[in-house]
DNA sequence: ACCACTACCTGAAGGC
DNA sequence: TGCCTTCAGGTAGTGG
């Protein structure tokens, strides 16, 4: 489910929810995930204050009073339900953990394929190399500098350099099909002979795309993404992903858009529009 | 060092 | 109905 419009959603869903709450009790039902949970994260998180949440790329980062954080990733199919104090929490059959918070509020965790992870670390964690290698926020930092200078002796496809974390941050196979559509760009196109013309145009519509989608309460694929149940519609302004033999959505052209598989993954184009 | 490929895991959808 | 194959929004490890 989750890239970075996504994952925006669900952390300030969360953190209207929980932020300045005490953790009453926490359940862990799987310590199996992507990376093991921790044993004793019960015992650490209990009692404890959630003071903030933040987000950095796929990531979202729970600071856990002043000395411990949650590093939650929800993998591919991750979600997250939280419950009010009026309603109550329904388990479900992949929830992996569950928090309850003082005032009644409580969320869980649910990861049917257990690709994502929620672990803890200390609150200095942006040292360690998970996160010291990311690359820039898109909404944030990115300059088309950046991005020339991080491809710039990239031999692979635009399209897969795009999807690497360490080129930025937060780009998933959707949303990169959508800004090289955007762009004018072919997914093709060897990353390194991109000029700054392209880069700059990469930049631009990558922080259009992403704040329409996060507008839009991101993307809704197979099933609800946000805290509270309701569905993005994002999905409705793809211009290329999943759209194989349908049209191009430009006026002036009649393609049909293409999938071809890049680095494993499915990518969506438009082959007259973009070169 | 880089890049493509594979594994990780469950569930939904489509073909027969 | 059911069985089989394919595919899925991500990341990390390997092997060429």
């Amino acid at each position: 489910m989750p890239e970075l419009p996504e994952v925006e959603i669900v952390c300030r869903g969360m953190d209207k929810a929980v932020t300045g709450k005490e953790v009453s009790s926490v359940k862990v039902n799987r310590y199996d995930l992507r990376v093991e949970v921790p044993e004793d994260f019960g015992q650490r998180v209990t009692g404890k204050v959630i003071k903030s949440l933040s987000r950095r790329g796929k990531y979202i980062i729970i600071n856990i009073d002043d000395d411990l954080v949650g590093v939650l990733h929800l993998g591919m199919s991750g979600r997250v339900r939280i419950f009010s104090p009026s309603d109550e929490y329904d388990p479900q059959k992949h929830d992996h953990i569950i928090f309850n918070m003082d005032d009644g509020t409580c969320f869980a965790f649910e990861d049917p394929r257990r690709f994502g992870m929620f672990y803890l670390a200390a609150n200095d964690w942006e040292e360690g190399k998970r996160f010291s290698s990311m690359g820039p926020e898109p909404l944030d930092d990115w300059t088309a500098n950046d991005l020339m200078q991080s491809i710039s002796n990239k031999k692979s496809p635009i399209k897969s350099a795009l999807l690497d974390q360490r080129v930025v941050a937060g780009l998933g196979n959707i949303y990169v099909c959508e800004v090289l559509f955007r762009s004018h760009i072919s997914p093709i196109s060897q990353a390194k002979d991109l000029d700054m013309k392209a880069c700059e145009r990469i930049v631009k519509h990558s922080r259009d795309v992403l704040n329409e989608a996060i507008a839009a309460g991101g993307s809704t694929l197979k099933d609800y993404q946000h805290t509270d149940g309701s569905l993005g519609y994002f999905q409705h302004g793809f211009s290329v992903y999943d759209r194989e033999g349908i049209e191009c959505s430009n006026d002036s052209c009649s393609s049909e858009i293409l999938r071809i598989v890049q680095s494993g993954r499915s990518t969506f184009y438009c082959p007259s529009c973009q070169k």
